[in-house]
DNA sequence: TGTTTTTGATTGACCAGTCAATCAATCCAC
DNA sequence: GTGGATTGATTGACTGGTCAATCAAAAACA
């Protein structure tokens, strides 16, 4: 798992954080660095402009649940399973925090300026995309592709209404919702 | 439906435009006031901040979608055809488009640090779930409350896809996914 | 020593919001 | 209806503050 070197896993931490609490990608470099116990120069020094340091929050974020994925995938024992690991995974309790989905948010956003955060963007969908559809093929054949988009915009959109009211619901409410989806869909 | 006064609207459809076009709130009041073709002090004289300009644009475009729906739901036949033409009416043209649901994405943004966004943003999310509940009980009863909010929630993921890839898709194809997947919910 | 890390100070651009001043229309008195 | 007064619309110029980015030097280290 090529973590960061130290202080560019700080300034990295630092900065979601600071993008969580403040709900915007109107933090300062300044604030950042703060939060990090460093000088704003030294994230100059280490990514070079502020676009790139919210990048590379965004590949760590990426990262993080990537691995997260591909850790329940692993341990899981039927298609079925891996469909379930995959939805599971997504609301894990390290990556369904207020600060974390925030930043999600405003990577959306981000993705609107910025052809490398879109590149991102797309990467995340597209895999989210495959490991789902690959594993529900077995289960329901050619409805799997439109299925797996379905599964996938609920998931999106179970983190927006989050992003608005993170009172309304927990990791584990927002799981069982897509799970019933998936349940609906495979007509159980 | 109380049509804003000229100025007032010529300044909210700017800031709408440019927001889609920026993909971004930070817009400055004399850009979006260049584009409604007046002087930036004169968006201050009429709304007093920067984020009032944008609250008033928020409501802008949720009394648009309001009578869409209200007049989609007006001519439906049946509580089926009902959750159809609300559905409908949220991929419409006049509502699904790329500046709108830029702004749109820009509007969660703004919920994280303004009240008002959050009130208006909730105001939407309750009406949505409220219209779809009512016409989902006579066909499925008690299902209703959790299938309306997955068909809430598909909806705004959808529009986050399109947000980042508007290429993927028309309006047309959206509002299929969705209808898919309550036909799938109603079984049929 | 020389190299890397780290910083404080600085700068140049940008922008929200203010203000004093015009201009045009409406109102009102005679 | 004519002319002075009042009001709202509109602007250009200005300011105070903020912030990304730079740079030269200090600190830490090897």
């Amino acid at each position: 798992m090529a973590t960061l070197p130290d202080r560019k896993q700080q300034l990295v931490e630092a900065t979601i954080h600071e993008i969580g609490a403040s709900g915007t990608l109107n933090v300062t470099v300044g604030q950042i660095a703060k939060r990090a116990g460093v000088s704003s120069a030294l994230a100059f020094h280490y990514f070079g402009d502020k676009e790139r340091l919210f990048l590379a929050s965004m590949r760590y974020i990426l990262t993080i649940y990537g691995a997260e994925v591909r850790g329940a995938l692993a341990v899981a024992p039927s298609s079925r399973g891996r469909v379930e690991a995959v939805i599971r995974a997504s609301f894990s309790p390290s990556n369904f925090r207020a600060d974390t989905i925030a930043a999600w948010l405003n990577f959306y956003v981000l993705a609107q300026t910025s052809d490398e955060a879109q590149r991102l963007l797309s990467v995340y969908h597209r895999r989210l995309q495959s490991n789902l559809t690959r594993d529900l093929r077995p289960l329901i054949g050619d409805r799997a592709h439109d299925v797996a988009q379905r599964l996938g915009g609920l998931i999106d959109g179970v983190y927006l209404r989050f992003a608005v009211n993170p009172g309304d619901m927990t990791g584990t409410d927002a799981a069982e919702h897509v799970l019933a989806a998936l349940s609906t869909e495979l007509r159980d």
